[in-house]
DNA sequence: CGAGTTTGACCAGCGC
DNA sequence: GCGCTGGTCAAACTCG
């Protein structure tokens, strides 16, 4: 049960699945790396609102995972400002999470796309009218949404996370608005998004078909705003009701369950950790044996220090 | 009674 | 163009 296919018993080698496996350089580079992951992964998770601190023993961490980035040209190229995040709105910047970085404008750095046509996006970019998450609500229910007014994406990232509790938590309190029969898995998805109203992050959560101990949760977008309590003493809230509540469940998923980083780094973060990162799951969870080239291919590009890829 | 969940329907995007 | 699938809505329902 504790064997994850992703990690081979020496600790010594991450797969992200049986198309692309990453080997560390070294048995020393072996904390280096997990830092470098969670170094990265602190920053990028921060500009999401979240903060997760390291694990106290990289062997708790048992795989990387890999990114999609299929739907690069749809999600990014510079839209991390869409129009869906303007709901982030006035409340915006406590902590900073709405603001600063989290407005970077990503179109300075250039994101490369498998899709040639992601000029297209700039369709989608809305023309400087808002200022990151400092815009205003949408305000056309997306019901009612235009034809030809494509879906914004907003940056994501996920993680997998051994547990036999799906919905983890995470210091941010989360209303269910959905649930659907995924394709290709006996478990259903479920989508979360963030009890604040002025906070348009979503999750989505669902169990791997391949293992269902594995909860893979999605988040998509930024908080605005504090998390009601956060693990292991740092708390960010100004409830300590709530955080004396909270503290002691979030720090057992974190720290002796282990995070699994399920996750990418578009080319471009490698230049920038300021840059939120997109994760995009595929549609269908890959199979053990299938390979999705776009994997491949994107994870080429990303080679952490002290690792190599076989 | 308010907040959260369930669930069927609707819609948009994508691949063929 | 059509069908499939993911994502979302919203009414009904449950719970505290």
């Amino acid at each position: 049960m504790e064997d994850k296919k992703g990690l081979d018993p020496a600790g010594t080698e991450f797969k992200s699945d049986s198309s692309s496996s990453w080997t560390l350089a070294g048995p020393d580079s072996v904390s280096d790396s997990i830092n470098y992951f969670f170094d990265r992964e602190s920053s990028i998770l921060s500009e999401f609102g979240w903060n997760i601190l390291q694990p106290d023993h990289a062997d708790e961490i048992e795989s990387f995972g890999e990114l999609d980035r299929t739907d690069a040209s749809r999600g990014l190229a510079g839209n991390f400002s869409g129009s869906q995040s303007q709901s982030c709105g006035a409340a915006g910047g406590v902590g900073g999470s709405c603001s600063g970085a989290a407005s970077n404008p990503v179109g300075s750095a250039e994101v490369p796309t498998s899709n040639p046509s992601v000029s297209s996006s700039s369709s989608e970019d809305p023309p400087e009218k808002s200022t990151g998450f400092g815009g205003k609500p949408p305000e056309i229910p997306s019901r009612v949404r235009k034809k030809g007014q494509k879906r914004i994406r907003q940056p994501r990232f996920a993680f997998m996370t051994k547990s036999e509790v799906d919905h983890l938590e995470d210091g941010y309190r989360w209303r269910k608005y959905g649930q659907k029969a995924v394709k290709n898995s006996p478990f259903p998805r479920s989508y979360y998004r963030c009890t604040n109203s002025k906070c348009t992050v979503k999750k989505r959560v669902e169990r791997s078909s391949e293992d269902p101990t594995i909860v893979i949760t999605t988040y998509e977008g930024q908080h605005c705003h504090h998390s009601v309590g956060f693990p292991r003493g740092g708390l960010i809230s100004h409830e300590p009701a709530f955080a004396g509540q909270f503290t002691p469940r979030v720090s057992q998923f974190y720290y002796s369950q282990g995070v699994q980083l399920h996750r990418g780094i578009s080319p471009s973060t490698t230049q920038s950790q300021q840059l939120p990162i997109e994760v995009r799951e595929s549609r269908a969870l890959p199979e053990p044996t299938s390979q999705l080239p776009k994997y491949e291919g994107l994870l080429g590009d990303i080679v952490p220090p002290g690792m190599r890829k076989t």
